[in-house]
DNA sequence: TCTGGGGTCCTAGGACCC
DNA sequence: TCTGGGGTCCTAGGACCC
């Protein structure tokens, strides 16, 4: 019998205070928490915070009284520590295994050699412990999903397990699953699990044996994923490269509400300004781009208004002025007045990166007419330059959509189909002949 | 009164094409 | 002129993740 793949997954416990333990080792077994941007809810909690009943993601001001009675120490987020950290064990991980996908800032799993066992990773546990101070738990299993599952377990059993637990090497594996309710899983959420629990389904070990297509008629394919990997089917891969990035978002809440345009506005400008540094970064360019408002969801006794709206943008650019122009465009078209804003933010979409972006039917966009883009026009130019009036290239363009992308796919699309002289350089199209 | 930010993937439904 | 099946592509919004 061939050995099923072993994967395991690596997660740094309470990541962020841990973190700011290593740089004050006298923060250790005391509590502590640290908060989120704005310094509104708490994202990381010592076992010790965990302890005295903080919930995960608690606004801070509903946890000011435990706080004080039990002399918590709270830390604003410092994202360029725990990124450095986080590298650090990271690249310890990178050492010691075949192939690692990096999951998150404190996450990742591991293509394990078939001889790796238990002992192997309390090693390694002890290592990144040693050169970096942050303790982490291991959970093996033979597929990603069934690795978290692992971990949730060795974090669970601590004391016990010593922070590392191997499900394929465990009597009675079943017993694991019997003892995780749903919502425990990757990807179950409150939501599904809800939707599961109506179809009297309420641990994993339940998932595992449920009638695949019931599933994928409530859950869809990602339910089908889930059932499957349960299953000890692989049907998530190990992603060694990040997948190009598909878009930067930049967002914020407001203090106090926000009311006028004007200042909504000023709030944009900076999101703007911060998402297009990002792309510019990543040597990237942005086609596209979103703009949201949002009132304060919390304010159930206040009218709520949360619209979005989204642009292809006149050609691909990173470019904050010409960004902001758009941005304020789109923002005139949703805002309302009357309304209490709370948050706004805009999202660079549908990214292209900058080397292999050539202009192309882009160039045939009149900028004196914005959003406006002349399809027959085109049209006519790409059939004339190829000069067959019998077999034109494209018969008729896509009608009811101004989308650039688009246009641009109808016309690979048919020039693969007809023409000998397919290019995705507009300026190599043969010209007409005489 | 105070309650984060930045992502991904999937689906439903509309518009359009052949 | 009417009708249907089989597609693609897009947007908005839901759900989930860390």
């Amino acid at each position: 019998m061939i050995p099923l793949a072993k994967i395991a997954l690596v997660d740094c416990n309470n990541f962020f205070c841990s973190c700011e333990r290593v740089f004050n080792p006298a923060l250790q077994g005391k509590p502590i928490v640290v908060l989120s941007n704005n310094d509104g809810c708490i994202i990381s909690r010592s076992e010790e915070a965990k302890g005295l009943g903080i919930p995960m993601g608690a606004p801070l001001h509903e946890q000011q009284e435990v706080i004080r009675k039990n002399n918590v120490q709270v830390f604003s987020s410092n994202y360029t520590l725990y990124g450095d950290m986080s590298a650090r064990v990271m690249s310890i991980l990178r050492e010691e295994v075949p192939a690692i996908e990096v999951y998150s800032i404190d996450e990742s799993f591991l293509q394990l050699p078939h001889n790796f066992d238990e002992e192997m990773a309390r090693a390694l546990r002890s290592k990144v412990l040693q050169w970096t101070g942050i303790p982490v738990c291991i959970g093996i299993a033979s597929t990603k999903l069934l690795a978290k599952l692992a971990n949730r377990h060795a974090k669970k059993t601590k004391e016990l397990t010593g922070g590392v637990f191997d499900l394929t090497n465990y009597w009675n594996p079943e017993a694991i699953l019997a003892d995780t309710p749903t919502g425990g899983l990757w990807g179950v959420g409150k939501n599904l699990a809800q939707r599961l629990e109506g179809m009297h389904i309420t641990t994993a070990l339940e998932f595992k044996y449920a009638d695949p297509s019931a599933i994928r008629r409530s859950m869809g394919v990602v339910g089908e994923r889930m059932l499957r990997e349960l299953n000890g089917i692989g049907c998530l891969e190990l992603e060694e490269v990040p997948p190009d990035r598909k878009g930067v978002m930049a967002s914020r809440s407001f203090g106090s509400p926000m009311e006028s345009l004007e200042e909504l506005e000023e709030a944009l400008a900076n999101h703007v300004a911060r998402a297009a540094e990002k792309v510019r970064r990543f040597g990237l360019l942005a086609t596209g781009m979103e703009v949201f408002l949002r009132t304060n969801r919390f304010r159930k006794d206040q009218p709520q208004y949360s619209p979005s709206i989204g642009a292809t943008l006149e050609r691909p650019t990173h470019a904050t002025a010409e960004l902001m122009t758009t941005a304020r465009t789109l923002l005139q078209r949703i805002y309302r007045p009357g309304y209490r804003y709370k948050k706004t933010g805009v999202q660079l979409t549908n990214l292209v990166s900058e080397e292999e972006y050539q202009p192309g039917l882009f160039d045939l966009l009149d900028p004196a007419i914005p959003g406006r883009i002349d399809v027959d026009k085109i049209v006519d130019e790409i059939n004339r330059r190829l000069g067959d009036p019998k077999n034109p290239v494209i018969t008729r363009a896509s009608q009811g959509t101004d989308r650039r992308d688009n246009l641009g796919k109808a016309w690979k699309m048919r020039a693969e189909r007809h023409s000998p002289h397919y290019t995705t350089d507009w300026n190599q199209l043969p010209e007409a002949k005489a």
